[in-house]
DNA sequence: AAATAATATGTTCCCGGTAACATGGCAAGT
DNA sequence: ACTTGCCATGTTACCGGGAACATATTATTT
């Protein structure tokens, strides 16, 4: 039953030669004689041959493969990313192997060891926090390793993002400068960009003279959080006229708790969400949004990972490819 | 500068013992004196060694790992899915490798090519359609596979999901009982489970007396899209008074855009889903929808696909979960 | 005390692609 | 005719974990 892949070697037997020149058709087809590359390729058609990396990562120590973490394989926000990478590593001849976190450093931890077990030639990560092991693997893997979305934590080795600090701080000016007069920050069960987030509201409410208000929810963020945090919110404070969410999806549950409890957008209170999601822009009112470079975003991390990969050692550390605040309705 | 990542032997050579035994310690540890456990847990920690699975891969073509392809990564149905996949991997040891074919016959060929070429132990498809060469491949590299979502077409080896063509024809049964007249399926670039969606709606329709009124979008589906299609099912088709949408995505975006224009649901447009999209609970009106067993489905096809890893070969060819009809406030 | 068993560790070999080097044969150049 | 060189192919070795078997040391039994 359990009947053996077929083998390079397996294909030299049928035709009589060795499979270096099998491997040498596969490889350079034009180092092989016109006569030989047609019987291989006859054999190679009726067998069925699937490539095999395990060999070359024994003995080479090179996989062609890179390894990809994400919080959460359901956020849109990362899918553009992807497609990003994508674009960037499918011509090169590079396999992507996915792999999710739920935020949790632990997790990314055991994710991490098991890509390296794959031996993969690098890695994108999409957290800022890890583990003392987790830094101590990819120390010892010496793999090279850029770290997205956010620019203001110190990267292991290089980050490619934005300044979510900045973002949170344009978009609360936005609102000061319209006259708001109750802006509160909403967080979720968060990850440093959150934070990130929360630090530049902070700073823009401290510079104005106003009071910070923050609500941080113990959950992940997702639109039934955003739509159910919001009496919570009301209950507490009742005068907040702005709300700054800490995503699009926060922001979506709460624009629609607020059109089912009849509070007029922007009227009744403001709502500012963060990466532009879809949906946000096609809702009424219009989301105001932080919209983020997120194709390029994976596009150059893939790009600047392949670079050292093949050796480059200039490192930039910090790529900021900055965002676009859009006002929408909601403001 | 590249230096090599620790083997066994590296560690063997401090503690002066064979890998062999390192290598024990590893994976029995009560195999191993005391004492030597000690020098040898000493000196992983001052080597930090990462366990490669390389060699056992090309020694017995096995990798613990499994191959799990998804037609988007930020398709919310595809989440569930994953963390049902996990909740059964997990702890049986088996490292997970998502790939993602964008809706591509081509691409999912390429990507299971590459799975292979990392000896995954088996693979979860999403897709019911494939090329031949994908199929020759799955045969000759013969791993157990298992294809999610639909139970209609006939699977490789196996296939767990529900009925789509069931779920379009109950749901469209609803809608006639409830007396509309004009009914209309919308669907996107499709996939075979959105064609065995038509077909279930088409077939109720025509039981019923009705004409069956079918708008297909040559786009993929996306809340975008449904926002913008109404306007050109209404210049075609002025009348219709009920959308069966292809799912979530398409009728939110719809439904949306209906709201815009003052449309109301369910008196002047009835809209339905499938899957049940958070989202689509949220909203006002709440979207009827086909409550589908994404988790479980995701269980049982890892449940499956290990057991026959580990050499069950009593194969149920179908493994039926299926779904529930939640009618909302939109029908 | 000798025989047997249990324990701890060592040895050998396998997997398969390919880099590096070796070789045999034929053609071009002198 | 002899050298030089190229072309097509072969040979060898390597990577590292672990199964299977072998061996050495100590403990237990009769």
């Amino acid at each position: 039953m359990k009947s053996k892949r077929t083998s390079l070697q397996d294909i030299a037997d049928i035709v009589g030669m060795t499979k270096m020149t099998v491997s040498r058709y596969l490889k350079n087809p034009e180092l092989v004689a016109p006569s030989s590359r047609v019987q291989i390729e006859t054999a190679i058609n009726k067998l069925g041959y699937i490539p095999n990396r395990a060999p070359n990562i024994l003995s080479k120590g090179k996989s062609y493969a890179i390894g990809v973490l994400f919080p959460s394989i359901s956020n849109h926000v990362f899918d553009e990313v992807l497609r990003g990478i994508e674009s960037i590593t499918e011509p090169a001849g590079y396999q992507i192997m996915i792999a999710h976190y739920a935020y949790s450093e632990q997790l990314e931890e055991k994710r991490i060891s098991s890509l390296l077990s794959f031996h993969v030639d690098g890695l994108i990560l999409s957290e800022s926090v890890h583990t003392q092991n987790t830094l101590r693997m990819i120390q010892g893997a010496g793999v090279p390793v850029t770290e997205i979305m956010d620019t203001r934590t110190p990267p292991i080795q290089q980050a490619v993002g934005f300044d979510n600090e900045d973002a949170a701080r344009q978009m609360t000016d936005r609102l000061l400068s319209k006259g708001y007069q109750n802006i509160a920050y909403i967080g979720a069960k968060g990850d440093v960009r959150d934070l990130a987030r929360q630090r530049g509201y902070e700073q823009a409410l401290k510079k104005s003279g106003q009071e910070s208000i923050v609500f941080r929810s113990p959950e992940f963020t997702s639109i039934r959080l955003g739509s159910e945090i919001l009496d919570d919110i009301l209950a507490i404070r009742p005068k907040i006229d702005a709300a700054i969410c800490t995503n699009d999806d926060v922001a979506i549950g709460m624009l629609v708790s607020c059109k089912k409890k009849g509070l007029r957008i922007p009227e009744d209170l403001a709502i500012t969400g963060m990466h532009g999601h879809e949906m946000g822009q096609l809702i009424s009112p219009n989301l105001a949004s932080v919209i983020t470079p997120r194709f390029k975003i994976g596009q150059v991390a893939a790009q600047q990972l392949l670079l050292r990969i093949n050796g480059a050692s200039n490192i930039e550390p910090f790529i900021d490819l900055g965002f676009e605040i859009n006002e929408g309705e909601s403001i």
